[in-house]
DNA sequence: CGGATACTAAACCAGATGGTTCAGTATCAG
DNA sequence: CTGATACTGAACCATCTGGTTTAGTATCCG
């Protein structure tokens, strides 16, 4: 059984997103619902390279899937990215205050000369 | 000479994400420049080691790096993350949407009953 | 100058990754 | 029942990755 991590840490959630295969699943997904065919054929991939890359998604909880008759289909969820928003957007913050920093030195100095 | 992508694609920057030695380089960094002896001091590995990761930080333009006398030190940026938080904020955005949808959903159902 | 420090380049290694093929099992349609 | 479809597991392969060691070069300090 392929246990999806509750607390996935932020590196393993981005090892499952630095593989454009399965960005573009993701991005198929965001559409609609697919079976595991309809993923490997839009990116012309064999059937077993298509669920491995599932595999993957569905280990970070990105995706779910369900056996429908012969069919696997899969869908978003359950993780949300939460903490990789929240992540990226506190470094976002700190290089904008930074830049503020730098801005207002600037600012300064022009008006010292 | 490492030339940093203006357009890495999304996964190459989350690939660079993808480790947590390089998580951490980048959250030390946010609290200040430091030199590759110093991260890898930090990290517990060897100066090429800590070099090699900062090369990859570098190769997506989250890092830039200076030769100052015999060291090098390392500073955020140019890359601020701007099309990373875009595409999570949109994925975010497709699974809310499907919540209200499917939460509706079961008000009407609610009310028929 | 001479030694210590900071880095770098190159070679190497084990394990992970992204893909394949092949041989199966399970389900559906006629 | 039979054949086609959809998937699965296993074995295999090349390449990438994260780390090392070793042997250098460049810089700083006394």
């Amino acid at each position: 059984m392929v246990q999806y991590q509750v607390q996935a840490p932020l590196h393993e959630t981005f090892a499952a997103l630095a593989d454009p295969t399965r960005i573009a699943f993701l991005e198929r997904l965001e559409r609609a619902d697919a079976t595991i065919t309809q993923l490997a054929d839009r990116a012309g991939i064999s059937l077993p390279g298509a669920r491995k890359h599932v595999r993957v998604l569905e280990g970070v909880g990105l995706v779910s899937t369900r056996k429908q008759g012969r069919a696997r289909v899969c869908t978003l969820g359950p993780r949300r990215l939460e903490r990789e928003a929240a992540w990226i957007e506190g470094y976002r913050r700190v290089l904008e205050e930074r830049f503020d920093h730098l801005g207002k030195l600037l600012d300064r100095l022009k008006e010292e000369s």
